[in-house]
RNA sequence: CGGGGCGUAGCUCAGCCUGGUAGAGCACUGGUUUUGGGAGCCAGUUGUCGUAGGUUCAAAUCCUAUCGCCCCGACCA
């Protein structure tokens, strides 16, 4: 190795020149992965372009890892490319160790199949449904159920075949409403999406245990924080669910958790225990119109009779599957629309416009109240027992204050339909409070139960000759998501902060000056060391000012950068620079690769599941 | 789909209100000085002003339509 080194730096230095020096391929190691940046496409950008508004999506288009196309498509460049191959390795692998099987399935599946599992009524608004020459109905699948359901009703015959878990890393196509956020939400993304088939509920358990460990690998050797939250099931119906969400406040999701305990919740079904008082000044009274001129919001009422938002009964009217039903919530709470919907049991839910509003309640908007109403009448149960309360007079510009709820207005129906609000008691350990937080989802696991195996006859025989119908899990991982999310959580101010299993290349060696015959021998040593001891290296052969190669790193953030200058070889040594700490250590040219060496293994503590 | 905003150079944006024939910074090319945290000077390149139509002697600017993009809501990995 040596040797070779010696004679690369040798030809390199007769080449050289003053002006316009320039490295070819055949100054470095024949095969070598090295890769040379003036060689390679890495469009760094100054300036965030305008679309992009969190900070994970301006650094994916400052660093050069991707470019628009249209919206909520894009093309990944060289660097991006690396790190989506990275993530999706490490999935691969943690899915392989979990015993999960890997097959490649088809983007475009026959529609017909969607309606068999009647899923093409609920989902062909999010499907791209094209057509083939034949005029056949064809979709673009925004997730698989149906074909690998199909594929194992095909396959699977015996229980001697199960359980089985089949996996896939693939490209979905969702029609989303809004596509944002570069690769959070986009219309065609990167899918890891598994499906197991089991003969049981303690099979099934063992299949959901199994992809719920390998998932906690999986963003750890990432370098993802994720915390599991219980979710709700949304299109995919089944019983049980858990979701895994970064924490950050880009996120598009509420978490509530406990200070307290283990408890944590996707804000759609977390369940808030409401401590505040229910009984309020002159509760005995009888209710008592009072003239509220302009006071329509919850906040204007509130200001006006010098009292708290909890005091208000909000009242909403919904339209039902049509119907109009009036909801009733405190004043300092928001309807959860998911847990409304199930408590209705209607497929269409939608807030009633300012015409029905006044057709119902007599009154314009923010006026409305349960008192008196003829719809149905459905209330928040953080509403039993509420005393004293102010509510809209339904009549312009009123309210009703001293409204006892069970005494004056008819409640046909309690149930949680709010959210839960940071500060109320936790419905676990009842000890700690709940606090709340913005999440990324970033995987989903679901127990399915047998929705799509009976509607596709994925069964089998058991061993008394009886056919029985598999109970499937469901388990995907948004990939290009996760890379985007590992920067949202990663980064400073001046640029992307890797973790060295994802990092497009650990090592960047950054000659200072490549005019600088010396310099650029021992730059080009240094790096075919690491080249040689399998690192990825990216060498920055730029002949540019040291300000803006080193500008350039920081943004890029590969997490090991040497640099080498004049001034450090002058005092006989090369600058190691770890990008997450800033730290910078100094070692002789021949120690600096067991300095890297020694980085690169602290580096990986971080990221090894224990 | 509802609400809001924006389309002018590769990027960030000014010009539009009050019409007169397109600008700045950065980037890019060449030269030169410089060389340890986005350099200085000199010279230069870059535009269907999103598209189509209309008004006008004259349209980036006013009007209409259309396309695209971004933000807020319902959907989800």
């Amino acid at each position: 190795m040596p040797n070779r080194v010696f004679i690369i730096g040798s030809v390199f230095l007769l080449v050289w020149r003053r002006r316009g020096a320039y490295l070819t391929a055949r100054h470095f190691p024949r095969g070598a992965l090295m890769i040379r940046w003036s060689q390679q496409l890495i469009p760094t950008l100054r300036e965030a372009p305008a679309e992009a508004e969190i900070p994970s999506h301006q650094l994916m288009l400052r660093a050069g890892l991707i470019r628009k196309l249209a919206g909520g498509l894009y093309t990944f460049l060289p660097l991006g490319h690396r790190a989506l191959r990275k993530v999706e390795q490490i999935v691969r692998e943690e899915m392989d160790r979990a015993g999960a099987l890997e097959v490649l399935m088809p983007a475009m599946h026959p529609q017909e199949l969607w309606e068999q599992t009647g899923r093409f009524g609920v989902l062909k608004e999010v499907m791209f449904k094209i057509k083939d020459r034949q005029e056949r109905n064809l979709v673009l699948g925004p997730t698989h159920e149906e074909v690998v359901t199909d594929l194992v009703a095909h396959e699977v015959q015996s229980y001697r075949q199960l359980p089985i878990n089949l996996y896939q890393i693939q490209t979905k196509f969702r029609d989303e409403i809004r596509p944002r956020f570069g690769l959070m939400r986009a219309k065609e993304f990167i899918m890891k999406d598994a499906y197991s088939f089991d003969m049981n509920l303690e099979g099934v358990e063992r299949s959901y245990r199994a992809m719920y460990t390998a998932y906690e690998r999986i963003f750890k050797r990432a370098g993802l924080r994720t915390k599991a939250v219980e979710a709700d099931t949304g299109a995919m119906g089944g019983s049980a669910s858990h979701e895994f969400m970064v924490l950050a406040d880009a996120g598009e999701d509420g978490v509530i958790e406990c200070d307290a305990c283990a408890y944590a919740a996707n804000l759609e079904r977390a369940e808030g225990v409401g401590r505040g008082e229910k009984v309020f000044a002159d509760a005995d009274k009888t209710p008592a119109v009072v003239a509220t001129p302009n006071r329509k919001t919850i906040t204007g009422v509130a200001t006006f009779f010098q009292t708290t938002p909890a005091r208000l009964i909000k009242t909403l009217i919904y339209l039902a599957d049509e119907k109009p039903v009036a909801v009733l919530v405190p004043g300092d709470r928001e309807v959860n629309e998911i847990k409304l919907k199930r408590a209705l049991k209607c497929a269409a839910l939608a807030l009633a416009d300012d015409v029905m509003i006044s057709k119902v309640t007599g009154a314009p908007v923010g006026f409305a109240g349960p008192v008196g109403l003829t719809i149905p009448v459905i209330a928040d149960e953080k509403l039993q027992g509420y005393r004293g309360a102010i509510t809209g007079a339904n009549q312009a510009d009123a309210h009703l204050v001293n409204v006892d709820l069970a005494r004056d207005a008819q409640v046909g129906t309690w149930g949680d339909l709010s959210n839960a609000n940071a500060g109320d008691g936790c419905p676990r350990c009842g000890q700690g409070q709940l606090v709340a937080k913005r999440g990324i989802e970033v995987g989903h696991v679901f127990k399915l139960g047998t929705k799509y195996s009976e509607a596709l006859g994925a069964g089998y025989l058991d061993p008394d000759g009886q056919r029985k119908i598999a109970i499937m899990g469901c388990y995907g991982i948004g990939v290009t998501r996760t890379l985007q999310s590992v920067i949202e959580q990663s980064h400073d101010a001046n640029g992307i902060v890797w973790p060295i299993s994802i990092a497009p290349y650990q090592v960047e060696v950054l000659p200072i000056n490549v005019a600088h015959g010396p310099t650029m021998e021992a730059a080009l040593k240094i790096a075919a060391e690491l080249e040689a001891a399998g690192f990825d290296v990216l060498f920055d052969d730029r002949d540019e000012r040291p300000g803006v190669k080193f500008k350039d790193a920081d943004l890029l953030g590969l997490p090991i950068r040497v640099n080498v200058g004049e001034k450090g070889l002058a005092k006989g040594v090369l600058e190691i620079k770890l990008r997450h700490t800033g730290e910078m250590r100094t070692a002789a040219p021949e120690q600096a690769f067991a300095a890297v060496q020694a980085a690169a293994a602290e580096l990986r503590q971080a990221v090894t599941p224990a």
